[in-house]
RNA sequence: GGAGAGGUGUCCGAGCGGUUGAAGGAGGCGGUCUUGAAAACCGCUGACGGGGUAACUCGUCCGUGGGUUCGAAUCCCACCCUCUCCGCCA
């Protein structure tokens, strides 16, 4: 969440950023909440001040062995009014935070100005689709044919959204996985985490999934448990409430888990295949930086991002994320969209965010400035690195040959026990 | 799931319902002493919010949320977490 004493200060700029946004939040509400807590404050402050003076006499008569109900009788009804006021200052301060809890991020001045994804600026592109001399299939169709893919038993067994692989296909998701893990691992120093697939309310609210996109979870009612809709929730909030050593600075984790996703509100979309599910698997990148560096960071965790691609031999570009388009906590956003001969288009695998100090604020993670007393908010940063299931379909769509069959990426043989085709059956 | 113990400041650790924002240590910072260092001694050492140009001042915070009271770290209730033992379990 922003600061409060920014947004009083900054009124205009956090409308302007609100507009770019198309958010519907008007200032001026919260402006009149914040000036409705102060005068309560200032009032019920007084009052307790009065009190707590009153309180300390009677103390002091107390402690001499005298009489002190006269003074005692004089309070009454002190407390009952604190009480009411104190009720008020609550409801006031609740709507306040709320209103901030609400309000998305401020904007990178880089983040180009759009009403939606129509507006995304390409940045760059990489790789070159392939020319196929037979007609291309989409994945669905080609893992239905190898007999690798079942959706139907999935609705089975859950219902639409689901999705079972089998055999080489399934090998392939995990060898996906586990390349992705070692590149981040072993060439970008990330520190691989298993984390909480479940977390807590406090934990969602820190990186902005609660209160406002509640509908977009799974909610596990019994424990107040959510299940993660990706691994930015556990890992951003690894070092909640907690103070970080500036040296250690940026520092970076990786995790490898399941992700659950709601859907609510894409009828519709995407209702074939693998590319919408209400659970799949990602790889997610998430760094801790300084807000000296973080724009760097970013710029560096996307190129991780693309290297998996680039290895991978997958045609994808990066766009820009623009004001109507960018995510609730985010400054400035790359998305990679690999290239899908079976859709004939580019299609989201991986979103790399810097959220500076938002997701931060309300997790309360600061570090300590050296030389210096101060201990600033740290930046968050989190990106795919990359989206497990949807790299799957592209390989399945890029690599497939005339027979039905799909050749196995170079990178991945060696966790496939050396195989190099996934033939029809 | 059952039985018990406990959650206090950067850390350890006190705390009869009334000068307790919190004893006493440790650590950190500054100083005295010293050729230098150590030791010893002295002082300082939390966060958030309100008011004030400022010095400063007021309020809140002892796991979390309620309650009792003129007054709660201290009493009552609920919840969360940690530890020990038993049971169950991948």
């Amino acid at each position: 969440m922003l600061d409060l004493k920014f947004v009083r200060s900054h009124l205009d700029a956090v409308q302007e950023a609100l507009n770019k946004r198309n958010s519907k939040l008007d200032v001026g509400e919260f402006s009149a909440l914040d000036e409705k807590r102060r005068s309560l404050t200032q009032e019920v402050e007084t009052l307790k001040a009065e009190r707590n003076q009153v309180s300390a006499t009677i103390a002091q008569i107390k402690r001499a062995k005298q009489d002190a109900s006269e003074l005692i009788a004089r309070t009454a009804g002190m407390g009952e009014q604190i009480k009411a006021l104190d009720v008020q200052l609550a409801e006031v301060e609740e709507l306040e935070n709320t209103w901030l809890l609400g309000c998305p991020n401020l904007l990178h001045e880089s983040t180009p100005l759009g009403k939606g994804e129509e507006d995304n600026p390409e940045i760059r592109r990489w790789g070159t689709p392939r020319n196929f001399d037979f007609p291309v299939k989409e994945h669905w169709e080609l893992g239905a044919d190898l007999g690798l893919l079942d959706f139907e038993r999935a609705a089975k067994l859950a219902g639409s959204r689901f999705a079972l692989s089998f055999a080489a296909l399934a090998r392939m998701e995990r060898a996906l996985a586990m390349y992705m893990l070692d590149v981040h691992v072993s060439e970008h120093n990330l520190i691989e985490t298993v984390p909480p697939y479940m977390v807590n309310r406090a934990t969602m609210q820190g990186t902005g999934q609660l209160p406002k996109f509640a509908e977009d979870l799974f909610h596990l009612p019994d424990k107040d448990f959510f299940l993660i809709p990706t691994a930015e929730v556990p890992l951003t909030n690894i070092y909640a409430g907690e103070v970080m050593n500036e040296a250690d600075l940026p520092k970076g984790f990786c995790a490898y888990t399941p992700c659950f996703r709601s859907e609510a509100g894409s009828y519709g979309k995407d209702t074939k295949g693998l590319i919408r599910l209400h659970q799949f698997h990602k790889v997610e990148m998430v760094y801790f930086a300084h807000p000296d560096n973080s724009y760097e960071v970013l710029e560096q965790m996307t190129a991780q991002a693309e290297k998996i691609l680039q290895r991978l031999d997958l045609p994808y570009r990066v766009i820009a994320l623009c004001t109507g388009d960018i995510g609730f906590s985010a400054t400035k956003t790359y998305d990679l969209e690999v290239w899908l001969p079976g859709q004939d288009k580019y299609r989201e695998i991986s979103s790399c965010s810097n959220c500076e100090d938002f997701q931060a604020r309300r997790a309360n993670i600061k570090f300590q400035a050296e030389g210096s007393k101060k201990k600033p908010f740290v930046h968050t940063l989190n990106g795919s690195g990359l989206a497990v299931g949807r790299t799957l379909v592209a390989v399945m769509e890029n690599y497939q040959q005339k027979d039905g069959s799909l050749v196995v990426p170079e990178v991945l043989r060696p966790y496939m026990g050396g195989l190099e085709i996934i033939e029809p059956k």
